[in-house]
DNA sequence: ATGATACATCTTTTT
DNA sequence: GATGTATCAT
């Protein structure tokens, strides 16, 4: 116990010892959150206050959650099975298998991702003969996805236009369409399970008495129905622990609310509010950098950051002529500091959009310097490996008709556009799936469809009793993918990564059964497949999650949900010494001793697309606040005068940022030039005159070519006759807004579009 | 069924 | 500039 608390400081001390009552803790960057977090659980389970099985710890990645799972068994003698510690997904997943009768579901559901979702409301549309111009399947999939972050059905939206009505309907429409599937996409998998337990009291009240203490991670990233979920959760008698940071909050975008905060303070009568504001990473300088910014920002709880870590370096700032230029300069920047001892995985190049990692790349390739990107494409969502799970999806649920599309003809079998019309035209007639509309189609294409079910069967059966690896080779050969791969001539990466499918189904079972996001699982369950709650008659006999799973549960279906829910590793090769690059997002919780924030431009960072509203700059704010605070000793701000995008030059204006950042705490490497430029109108012409004679005659030139003007008719190859409406941009970046009549409104890049005056 | 061409799009991202 | 997707020709 002595050990457990020993060397927290006061405020990390008393938060870890709280009494069991809702707390609330404000726990800024580098104070040790996860510390605070992973020491409560341990403390709480070490004083007897609770048994390992009664503890439910909440977080947003997968990655955090092994991280305090990690720390939690470094921490305590004991098993950490009992303990559910998940993320929210994978959590609900669990709670949605185990009961999944109760919640309406088949046994074998099928999780759906981002891109499978959107391929099915694709699909959707088509097969409804909407007009994907008028409801582009992104937007609804954003209507969707929204209403349910709320907490919403389609019949509990309110629709005020016309075209909201139509959204609606096709909101339902999908909906019906994923339950005939057997399919949840992810805001499903919350949503189920809170309509489940909010309608069956049982269940709650089984849930609820189990776990008494809910501890909750990122508390600031939550969104509405995340809110709801654990206000459920906890129900009157569970302490609930949020941990969070109101001024690390950027994931609005995707639907987080901020305001959880303050109303979990109210409403769940937090006494206890701690703030952590001892900060054990940053420098004097770089922490005053932080606060300075983040005092902008209206909308805030309000906390400062401190350290004993002495005033360190001043922050640097470099403005280049161009991005080429500035890349150039980081990377020698970064070669001094290596020189000058520092470890090169502990320097970081950060930026605002992926876009912008090219140019560094380049820039650190010449200069030889090794470097590894984060963010790039999963291991779960590259192609060959997605068509491999497709065709195991098909085995476990042959309803997913994403699934089906995605393998029906693929490897192609001569299974055409015109076959799947047929299939399609069948399976919306019976109101079934495209599996169960095979025998409806008749003819050559039929039979080549009833081929392709006959090796799914085929599949299925063969593999019946072999264990989750084998099962995965079978699949591979019986599927000819393997094959298939093998006659081409780029195939070799890609067999390797369906070879790899096999090691990681392998891996899985070895951990525990299932995998780690799947409960304990000691040997066959005590109890018959856990078929047990009826509304209505008493006395009612639970079947706990980790009771009923394990019979309930196939590995295969658990290893689909691993591969749905945790599409693998996205931070690169391991281990590498190596620079690192990335967004500011994928940074977050991420420290290094120096960091470098490029593209401090204004319509970069912050963002044009978030400068329309206050609450956008804000979110851009938090952002900046989150690079600054990543950085340990040094600290580099750096922006371009030009900067190539979407192809074009543009010339942006230095981030109205530095003129929130303490002077006192800067180190202008070059000159600041004395712009004041805010009394100026923000046009890119209007500032030409500082960007030197060849931008003015640039500028000039394009503007003598531009030929277009509001009023003019137009014809287009494709779209007709038009008018121009509107002109956004100027010289060669300019757009028009131009009304082809029944193609509607159509908004074209002037110097792209191929465009006849008329 | 495959390859070529046209064109739209282009913030951030986990599950 | 690069990428993905839709459409058309082969």
């Amino acid at each position: 116990m002595q050990n457990l608390l020993h060397n927290l400081n006061p405020e990390q001390l008393a938060a870890v010892t709280l009494p069991a009552q809702s707390a609330l803790i404000l726990a800024g960057a580098g104070s040790g959150k996860t510390r605070v977090l992973t020491t409560r659980i341990a403390w709480l389970i070490q004083t007897g206050q609770i048994s390992p099985n009664g503890v439910l710890a909440v977080t947003f990645t997968n990655k955090s959650a092994k991280e305090m799972l990690m720390r939690l068994s470094a921490m305590l003698p004991i098993n950490t099975r009992g303990m559910w510690i998940g993320t929210f997904h994978g959590l609900c997943n669990r709670l949605l298998r185990a009961h999944h009768r109760d919640a309406g579901l088949p046994q074998t559901f099928q999780i759906l991702d981002s891109g499978d979702q959107l391929s099915f409301i694709k699909r959707l549309l088509k097969a409804n003969n909407i007009d994907d111009e008028k409801f582009p399947p992104k937007t609804l999939m954003y209507f969707i996805n929204s209403a349910k972050d709320q907490g919403l059905r389609a019949a509990q939206v309110d629709a005020y236009d016309d075209f909201n009505r139509k959204m609606v309907a096709l909101y339902d429409l999908y909906d019906l369409q994923c339950q005939r599937e057997g399919v949840v996409d992810f805001a499903e998998l919350l949503l189920r399970t809170y309509e489940l337990l909010s309608r069956n009291q049982p269940l709650r009240e089984h849930y609820q008495s189990r776990f008494k203490h809910i501890l909750v991670d990122e508390f600031q990233d939550t969104n509405d129905l995340q809110y709801k979920w654990l206000k459920l959760m906890a129900g009157t008698q569970a302490a609930v622990f949020a941990v969070g940071d109101d001024d690390q909050s950027i994931y609005a975008f995707r639907g987080a609310n901020v305001g959880n905060m303050s109303a979990f303070e109210k409403e769940f009568q937090v006494e206890n509010l701690i703030k952590l504001e001892q900060n054990y990473r940053s420098h004097g300088h770089i922490l005053d950098a932080a606060n300075a910014l983040i005092e902008h920002n209206s909308q805030r709880l309000g906390k400062n950051l401190r350290t004993d870590a002495g005033h360190g370096e001043l922050v640097r700032i470099f403005e280049a002529s161009s991005d080429i230029q500035e890349a150039q300069w980081i990377a020698e920047e970064a070669k001094n500091l290596i020189r000058d001892g520092y470890d090169q995985s502990q320097i970081a190049i950060l930026y605002r959009s992926n876009a912008q990692s090219r140019v560094i790349e380049h820039a650190l390739f010449s200069a030889n310097l090794p470097y590894r990107v984060y963010g790039g494409q999963r291991y779960f969502d590259r192609a060959e490996v997605k068509h491999a799970i497709a065709y195991l999806q098909l085995m476990d649920n042959p309803h997913n008709d994403s699934a089906f599309m995605r393998v029906v003809n693929f490897p192609t079998r001569g299974i055409g556009a015109r076959s799947i019309e047929q299939l399609q035209d069948a399976a919306k007639q019976y109101g079934i799936s495209l599996y169960a509309a095979v025998p409806y189609v008749s003819g050559k294409a039929g039979s080549s469809l009833a081929s392709f079910v006959k090796l799914i069967e085929g599949a299925r059966f063969e593999t019946q009793h072999l264990p989750l690896p084998e099962m995965v080779q079978v699949v591979l050969d019986v599927s000819t993918l393997l094959n298939h791969y093998q006659s081409e001539k780029e195939g070799t990466e890609r067999i390797e990564n369906l070879e790899q499918l096999v090691n990681a189904a392998t891996l899985f079972v070895a951990e525990e059964g299932f995998g780690h996001d799947a409960p304990a699982l000691h040997g066959p369950a005590s109890r018959p497949a856990g078929q047990l709650i009826t509304n209505g008659a008493a006395p009612i006999e639970i079947i706990d999650a980790d009771a009923a799973l394990p019979t309930v549960m196939s590995p295969l279906s658990a290893f689909l949900s691993h591969a749905s829910l945790e599409a693998g590793d996205n931070q690169a090769q391991v281990g590498q010494d190596a620079l690192q690059l990335m967004t500011v997002h994928a940074a977050k919780g991420l420290e290094f001793d120096a960091v470098f924030i490029g593209g401090l431009e204004e319509g970069l960072f912050p963002h044009e697309n978030s400068t329309q509203e206050e609450s956008g700059v804000e979110e851009e704010r938090r952002l900046m606040y989150v690079a600054i605070t990543r950085a340990r000793q040094r600290l580099y701000m750096t922006f371009s005068q030009t900067r190539m995008l979407h192809g074009q030059t543009r010339y942006n204006l230095r981030s109205r940022f530095f003129d929130e950042l303490p002077e006192a705490s800067l180190k202008w490497l070059s000159p600041k030039i004395q712009t004041n430029w805010f009394a100026r109108p923000k046009s890119a012409w209007d500032d030409a005159p500082e960007l030197g004679a060849n931008a003015i005659a640039q500028s000039l030139q394009s503007q003598s070519q531009s030929v277009w003007r509001i009023g003019q008719n137009v014809a287009h190859a494709k779209f007709g006759e038009g008018v121009i409406v509107n002109i956004e941009g100027s010289g060669s970046n300019a757009r028009a807004h131009i009304n082809f009549g029944k193609f509607g409104m159509k908004l074209l890049d002037l110097s792209i579009a191929k465009l006849d005056r008329i």
